[in-house]
DNA sequence: CCCAGCTCTGAATCGGCTG
DNA sequence: CCAGCCGATTCAGAGCTGG
């Protein structure tokens, strides 16, 4: 880290220090009022989980007869697409209003309201920079046999406007793939499993979203200390994931019962540690795994140092799934390896190794193990 | 095919000899003119990929048929996309009137543009079925490293309203996907090779669509026979398709330079003989056969002992038909299954098994049995 | 202890025909 | 328009249980 480096980070410190933000914290109320008592250009994301207004009409009953538990929710049911985008377009504008110049904004949808709000960010004056495909591993079927299996969601990303600057951390995401750009699709299982929060055996939030989607979304948009602001905050999937990644986080919640579920899942949640380790699923189906994988997956925990086989040389493993050697030199698993060897090339996978009990193990290993912990 | 089938097509080749609609023809000129000419409720489905950027090179009309100069330097961004959005709404009402009651509408953008379609979609009375993503196998990068790679596009597919009925060919999409339902998501390289139209080494139109997504439309949600109207022909993918499939097309295309490639394309396309157009039928279209029916013709004795898989539940054939519970209950297969399992409703002819040699077998095989031994 | 098999469930705009 | 009946319809993952 440079002296420029030191320096911004300790502006930053005083900066937030004296803040008017409510940092790290749960605002209970309405999002748009609460939205309104914050600060204009504090935040550095906002990441919105809106109602889906899915106008549902009778019960539905899978092929063995059983019920299937469908989104009842009061606060999903708008009367009228004109009240829907009333809701949308307020919201999204104090959202413009509260973001940095240099922020960006998520929402997800599904095909029920994503062309509303898409359509709404447009004429905001946000730009959109990428729509976003979350391919679902695990998808409900369609039991009537009546239509395509609805098996993704989509997730907007936008700045400012046409011109506003913002941050990704491009190099950050071609690690995590394996030196391939990051594509605009996405697969990642439903959020189930010890991730599930349940109460008394019945799921807390009818809608929680995985962590490993929020995950990726702060490491590609946001730097260390980043504030991030959900103004549908749940459960807090986006304060859990923001306190693991060391960024700053506001939540904005109305119903008590899911304020305290989060309140008390963020308390429990560890940075950058093995806390979620069970919870978060993989790309399924793609025979190649990309480092990155192994990391956002918790299989590996960034901080833990590697080395060869002969201990000659070590590096650290980065959030984003990149290596730091002890010499300076950065990139993928592939790349540092040649580096430290001055070795035109060199597989990552056989080169270097991690120490479990004293013994040296290949990181080949983790991905053998992810690979039999997922693959069928 | 049955007698009825027979009646039903030479009826509908009668309709469509005198037909007021140019089958199998592109005309030239604009689209939203051009479908004004055409009847109300006379297509089965409409396939639109409409211009992608707002910038339509002054061809914008608003709903009343009045045409908008976009190319105006002083319009700032809202007035584009309410351009854009009034010569969407305008085409988008004109394939309305022209659908069929049981016809359906699939468009086909990016994050360009695909929000305010699907926005205009929804407030003009269509009802989104699905939402389906073009997962391209080879997509463009993103060269200057500052988004994620656009690795995909969306397509709308909707029926003129909340309840109108649409075709969906259900287990051929099963079938088409190795026996697992079709989900929303589909993987195809963009056009290029020996499919790509090229004339002197460049390309003839710059958005030319595989021909395998269409085929998957076509093959999904129309039938041998049915009209197909393409608004923004283009090359003319959707005439090709539809007549190497059986249906029929029309196309709407301005520019001379497309017409005349398309022209020629689509007279080399070879229509698949009947046999290969066979598709997988849903049991819904097969002839039905009461239960009532096997036990008349002695495929099943009254007084045979049908159990449910488990062994859990019994019941008695009677001489009509009906069945006869253990537990008292009685009438039809489905009735009875229901009843004795205290759910809302039952497939008796999986539910029920009777037993051959010690083994279980569903009374649906006794079913499939009779059907082989009278159908043609 | 392990494995095979059974059960449960997830943001879902999820019939058709007859009388 | 409504009631009632007929009968078609599910994938993957997690967790539990019994052998």
């Amino acid at each position: 880290m440079g002296v420029m480096d030191k320096v911004a980070r300790s502006q930053r410190a005083a900066e937030l220090a004296e803040s008017p933000l409510p940092l790290d914290q749960i605002v209970m109320g309405d999002c748009i009022a609460a939205m309104r008592a914050l600060p204009a250009k504090s935040v550095d994301m906002v990441f919105a989980d809106p109602p889906y207004n899915l106008q549902l009409g009778g019960e539905l009953f899978r092929p063995d007869g059983s019920h299937v538990d469908a989104v009842t929710d009061d606060w999903d049911k708008f009367d009228t697409f004109a009240a829907y985008d009333a809701f949308t377009r307020a919201w999204l504008a104090e959202a413009h209003r509260i973001l940095k110049d240099d922020g960006t904004i998520w929402v997800i949808g599904s095909y029920h309201n994503i062309f509303r709000v898409g359509a709404a960010v447009q004429d905001l004056g946000y730009w959109i920079l990428n729509d976003i495909v979350w391919r679902k591993a695990n998808p409900m079927p369609n039991f009537r046999g009546t239509r395509f299996t609805n098996a993704h969601e989509t997730l907007i990303w936008a700045s400012k406007g046409e011109k506003a600057k913002y941050t990704f951390n491009y190099r950050s995401m071609k690690t995590l793939n394996d030196e391939l750009q990051m594509r605009s699709d996405w697969e990642f299982p439903i959020c189930g499993g010890q991730e599930r929060l349940k109460k008394g055996g019945v799921k807390v939030h009818p809608t929680q979203k995985p962590e490993a989607l929020i995950y990726r979304i702060l490491l590609a948009c946001t730097k260390p200390g980043d504030v991030v602001l959900d103004p549908f905050f749940g459960t807090g999937t986006t304060g859990a994931v923001a306190k693991r990644l060391g960024r700053r986080w506001i939540g904005i919640e109305r119903e008590l019962a899911y304020i305290d579920a989060a309140a008390e899942r963020i308390a429990a949640a560890l940075p950058l540690d093995e806390s979620a380790l069970a919870t978060m699923q993989s790309p399924r189906g793609a025979p190649k795994v990309a480092f990155g994988v192994l990391v956002e997956n918790n299989y590996l925990t960034p901080g833990t140092v590697l080395v060869d086989a002969k201990r000659r040389h070590s590096a650290t493993v980065r959030a984003d799934g990149s290596l730091a050697s002890a010499c300076g030199a950065s990139g993928s698993i592939h790349k540092v390896g040649a580096t430290v060897q001055q070795a035109p090339a060199c597989n990552g996978w056989t080169f270097w190794h991690r120490e479990v009990d004293g013994v040296l193990e290949p990181i080949d290993r983790v991905r053998q193990t992810y690979l039999l912990a997922t693959q069928p």
